[in-house]
DNA sequence: GTAGGGTTAG
């Protein structure tokens, strides 16, 4: 069994992020220096004085260093042990190499220490960090005992890979086995729910989170301010930022993130003001989200000025969000020369998405010409994009193209590219019930009908005019068929009003933009039935109230 | 005597 092959091996590849770690860490290493002298003078030096020493090393970004004292150490006769290991392991879960991880895996099943819950939880951190979720799941497997950072880990390593659902599987097992969660549990798992939308299921957690006293913990609290702006309750979400005893930039960021995805934008800008001041640099997440409050109100001039803000005054190089929301705003003011260029010297290659958004103001402006670019670029990077081709179907039959538009519709059936259904779903009584387009399939189905067919009377005699011409966003096929079955958010607002008391705020979520004679219609709605209806889209939340939304009927 | 897990990214 070759250690020393191991040892040399690692030192071999580690990536160059350990030098970035030591410039940056100068005073920590010139402590490092005393530590070294200190050791090096030392009569007797066991594995513990080795382990202490590469852990101070680990701790200040030195990771050459660890990793040189790691193979050292086998030459002098000592073997590293289940210290030595799970303090390194997390410099390959940093710099993602993952076959250094995997060489330790090995060294630590050689010499059965896998199953330790020690060594697990750096296992599973450090598989999770390379994206080999899988190989986090089958370490979790064998560790014999897992203890309450086992479960973190893994929970952490299933939220951070995209799988909400197990985190929260895992977060039951934990329980059931009797291990109490911790702070870091509930950091881990909040940013599931907050992407899976479930305001029930954050609720709850926020019970075990003042049941536990970890409230005032400031990932915790971070992370409610998140999952409820994300969940749809954005006044809850400021109670808890205001109450926070303090805030870094995460804490700052997701508050104004928050309110751009909810619409009161000066809300967001005068955070991000106060930030600045309260919190010294902004970085690039924070920019990331004042320049997405921009590009959702519009804001032309503000978000020219954050940007160049943060280029030149803050030296933050632009991110392909950061060029998004840019993109964004210019497009859809009209100005597409502009934005085109804009993406044109963008200093990273644009994406299919980034010349999306052109595309797709290019639509509600009818300029063909710049249609066809935006379009044969993402066709080059991104031939399937389904998208694109009905966005240019689109330009061409709005701008009479009709044979253009014909043969993007054949090359589509000729791809096999068929649109994806849109959806809705609303969640009731801690339930949630789905519904697409033309659905039919719900048992309340004729309840819903009957409601409906009230509702549009009601609506007609108010003055609604069913509004044909969606000229703005990709919206559903159907939308020329201005009726119930059409569009999936009404059937679940109707069947929210059902099932619900009077007064009850309706939360809906739709899995694509809602159509211009969608949004009139629920603004009606909210009207004739006095209740606040919150609907999540792709892009934002609109809250409805009073025949009034709160995207200022831009979005 | 030493060690593992965390929040923001339309």
């Amino acid at each position: 069994m070759g250690g020393c092959h191991y040892d040399r091996k690692l030192l071999d590849e580690m990536p160059s992020r350990g030098l970035g770690a030591r410039n940056a860490n100068n005073m920590r290493a010139s402590t490092m220096d005393s530590v070294w002298r200190l050791f090096d003078g030392m009569v007797e030096r066991d594995v513990v004085s080795w382990n202490t020493v590469i852990g101070g090393n680990v701790e200040s970004g030195l990771y050459e260093e660890a990793l040189a004292m790691v193979r050292q150490m086998t030459h002098v006769g000592l073997r590293p042990d289940s210290f030595t290991l799970s303090t390194v392991l997390p410099i390959f879960a940093e710099s993602g190499s993952v076959s250094n991880g995997k060489e330790t895996h090995g060294y630590a099943i050689k010499n059965g220490m896998d199953r330790e819950a020690f060594m697990g939880s750096s296992l599973i951190d450090m598989y999770a960090k390379c994206t080999l979720l899988e190989y986090s799941y089958h370490v979790m497997g064998r560790v014999a005992n897992p203890d309450a950072i086992a479960w973190n880990s893994i929970i952490a390593a299933s939220v951070q890979n995209g799988q909400f659902d197990d985190g929260l599987r895992f977060f039951r097992q934990m329980l059931q086995w009797k291990l109490r969660p911790m702070a870091v549990t509930f950091s881990c798992l909040l940013p599931a729910c907050a992407h899976l939308n479930t305001l029930h299921l954050g609720k709850q957690l926020h019970g075990f989170i003042i049941r536990g006293g970890f409230d005032r913990n400031v990932f915790v609290a971070s992370a409610l301010v998140d999952m409820y702006a994300k969940c749809g309750s954005i006044c809850i979400a400021r109670r808890i930022f205001d109450q926070m005893p303090s805030l870094d930039m995460v804490s700052w960021t997701a508050m104004i993130m928050g309110y751009a995805l909810h619409g009161p934008v000066q809300e967001a800008l005068s955070l991000f003001r106060r930030m600045e001041m309260d919190n010294g640099k902004p970085n690039y997440v924070a920019f990331v989200a004042v320049l997405t409050a921009c590009s959702h109100a519009g804001l032309v001039d503000e978000a020219q000025k954050f940007f160049s803000n943060m280029t030149k005054d803050y030296g933050i190089t632009p991110c392909l969000e950061h060029y998004a929301a840019v993109a964004d705003v210019l497009s859809r003011a009209g100005k597409l020369e502009e934005a085109y260029d804009f993406i044109s010297k963008m200093h990273i290659k644009p994406t299919a998405s980034i010349w999306s958004i052109l595309l797709g103001a290019c639509r509600v402006h009818k300029n063909g010409e710049l249609a066809e670019i935006a379009a044969e670029k993402i066709f080059e990077l991104e031939p399937k994009n389904i998208g694109s081709h009905l966005i240019l179907s689109n330009v061409y039959s709005a701008t009479g193209k009709w044979k253009e538009a014909a043969e993007i519709r054949m090359v589509m059936r000729m791809k096999g590219l068929k649109k994806q259904p849109a959806c809705s779903w609303i969640e009731i009584k801690n339930k949630v019930h789905g519904f697409v387009a033309h659905d039919t399939s719900h048992p309340c189905y004729q309840k819903i009908v009957d409601a409906w067919e009230t509702l549009k009377d009601q609506m007609e005699r108010e003055g609604y005019v069913p509004n044909t011409t969606d000229a703005l966003h990709d919206v559903e096929e159907e939308q020329k068929v201005i009726s119930l079955s059409g569009h999936s958010e009404r059937i679940a607002i109707v069947y929210g009003i059902i099932s619900t008391s009077p007064g009850t705020t309706l939360r809906v979520t739709k899995n694509i933009r809602v159509c211009v004679d969608c949004h009139t219609v629920i603004k009606y709605i909210s009207r004739i039935v006095r209740r606040e209806i919150i609907v999540r889209d792709l892009n934002r939340f609109h809250h409805f109230n009073d025949g009034q939304c709160s995207c200022g009927d831009f979005w």
